[in-house]
DNA sequence: CAACTATATGAACTCATATTCATATAGTTT
DNA sequence: AAACTATATGAATATGAGTTCATATAGTTG
């Protein structure tokens, strides 16, 4: 098929590459666990005691998805003696409230 | 821990379940293959075979991806001789009006 | 310092899902 | 009708990513 008349319209495969890193976020928080997180870390800083207690997951699966979400830039943490509090950093504030208006 | 003090603040199970649901959704669109397909659209109705040559995948995948798309109900279609148009419905345009604002 | 609590981490394992393959269906053209 | 084009589909396979397991680290408490 000729394709010249819809060149104009189409996304380029130049426009394509944002979307392999919009995927990839959007991948990243669609994990229904992560999501539960993002959707804790919303209401304000929390420790992992915290979230482990409401995200009923192992206490090792929640470090795993904190460190991934972390790595992303979406949350960062701060020691406090035992205890790791995260929060939402403002790019993490900025996507959960875009996806949490869903529906 | 003692969590009573969180009770308030934190979403409790029955929020918990609109966020299974958002989680499929997400993960639905947030498929690199999917995304593109939607951002096609999101310019207007396409055939197949022109949604083929722009995503670069076989024409059995991507029918696969738009049955997807289709089921969640993001995308509807409509024959037209020997091609099948496929065009977003009023939610597919919503969301991915709400995705591509991200960043 | 020994025992304990909170959290992190790497490797192994499991499982969902993307991808492929073969084939079917429906419409078109000659 | 036969050959061809566009699209769909079910089953099989492959691959990535979620989950578990064992263990490590760091801070606290008695």
């Amino acid at each position: 098929m000729n394709m010249s008349s819809y060149s104009c319209c189409v996304p380029n495969k130049y426009e394509f590459k944002q979307i392999a890193s919009l995927s990839s976020l959007i991948k990243l928080i669609g994990e229904e666990s992560r999501l539960k997180i993002m959707c804790i870390l919303k209401q304000g800083k929390h420790c992992v005691c915290e979230i482990e207690d409401h995200v009923k997951q192992s206490q090792s699966l929640i470090s795993h998805h904190l460190k991934d979400l972390k790595e992303a830039g979406l949350i960062k943490d701060e020691k406090q003696g035992l205890y790791v509090y995260y929060f939402l950093t403002p790019k993490g504030k900025e996507i959960t409230n875009l996806l949490f208006q869903i529906k």
